[in-house]
DNA sequence: TCGACTCACATACCGCGAGTACGTACCCAG
DNA sequence: CTGGGTACGTACTCGCGGTATGTGAGTCGA
């Protein structure tokens, strides 16, 4: 098993102008390496995942990874980079086409959903990604991929209404949605019925977006700094 | 270093009948193990930490380790139970005290936000249980402790609306409050500002449950099984 | 065209750390 | 006091990440 990736050793750009003929073989290996590596961290593992067994599913040596990545997090770095990047792009796809945040947001949520179903995102990013980068590491690779999907449709939402909010609050609910729907995801995938657990958890956030639509029409302001105002639990608010 | 722990090699019970001198030894022990895993664990990560040190700090041999544990990661399922009891039991302990479903949904929430906020849990339970317990064990130690904390907030809440829900969308529900508290309560954590940080989250979360209470006013009906009727957002619900 | 130089690997090796096999001292029942 | 079992300690193996170094195929200037 394992020999069918990576087999295509000529690219397929025959005559590109600046780039020589070691420099494709380079990357070739280099993304051979990574591929093989995406695949095997996605089913194993990070930890169990021996650097042996890559460099044999790509078909070189140790010697080529360690000259291409410093080491195995290295590596891994590369494939959640890859991992992120692809997921964050099939998001910005789905969005495109949507221009009220309403139907933004409802089209980003399917897609999040859909990608946190991707075995390779659930295990490398989601699961082994704080472990393995670090938590800082794992946010700033997040900031500037995904979560700044999350971002920017729950900054649409947000101001949809007729609130404005300080970019503190903004990040505050995005980080807050983002992780409702990564843990929501992780159980969606693992559910008995995925499919009605996806619609489940849709549902769900629809309905919290539908309070805040609510809370907008009755003209209750967004929460400000939360430094000089207490801001509490409807109490005594309204029912009851 | 790493002398401090675990000195006390007579334990404080004096006379206890049914339990011998070397149960009450085997036990210090076992306890000193857990301790010294939990202190290295949490400042260095699991993989970083070797058994070495570990037996090291609490003064014994791999022997005495592997006679009461059967390998690393059931040490760490030992760390991992003991830090997600306390968790619990700090939680449960706020929530005493509130009857009505709101003001324990706010004590619940300050709780939570304080536990998050240990490095202990913070480290074993958030950042590297999934990686190491696998999520399937992750998720049914978490069931079972601070989760089933969250899900009874959550019920009380939700049921104090004129709403009666299906126990599939309770679970959905909970579910992403507790993401979403674990993920912000991360980002709170390694906040410039974390007691600030922390209010904005909870002045969030406060928000969305307000956004709950609106629509409960309005007589809006919680979603029930997902499966036929296509919840939508409400696209063309209020305003605009 | 032909050498020197360099890059992209391959090979051989090291050290650390998890796990194991086995020895042993100590406690407790009889 | 004696056998047995428990609670460790000791010594070892082996897999794996990392390193040091060799080498042959490109590449490039003269």
């Amino acid at each position: 098993m394992a020999k069918s990736t990576a087999s295509k050793l000529v690219p397929k750009v025959p005559g590109v102008p600046g780039v020589s003929r070691r420099q494709q073989y380079s990357a070739s290996t280099k993304r051979a390496l990574v591929d093989v590596a995406e695949e095997l961290f996605t089913t194993n593992g990070y930890a169990a995942t021996s650097l042996d067994a890559i460099v044999a599913g790509a078909r070189v040596t140790k010697g080529a990874l360690y000259h291409h990545f410093s080491g195995k997090q290295a590596l891994f770095e590369a494939v959640f980079e890859r991992v992120e990047t692809d997921a964050s792009k099939t998001i910005q796809k789905a969005l495109r086409g949507s221009k009220d945040p309403w139907e933004k947001a409802l089209a980003g949520l399917q897609a999040f959903l859909a990608v946190v179903r991707e075995p390779s995102y659930r295990r490398i990013v989601i699961q082994e990604g704080p472990s393995v980068l670090g938590y800082e590491r794992y946010r700033e690779q997040e900031e500037r991929s995904t979560f700044a999907n999350v971002l920017e449709i729950v900054r649409s939402v947000l101001s949809a209404g007729t609130w404005e909010l300080e970019e503190d609050m903004l990040q505050t609910f995005a980080r807050i949605f983002f992780g409702a729907m990564s843990s929501a995801g992780e159980s969606v995938s693992s559910a008995d019925d995925p499919v009605a657990a996806a619609q489940r958890v849709e549902t769900a956030i629809a309905f919290i977006l539908q309070g805040f639509q609510a809370l907008a029409d009755q003209g209750v302001p967004l929460p400000g700094t939360g430094a000089d105002e207490p801001q509490q639990l409807p109490e005594a608010a309204a029912d009851d």
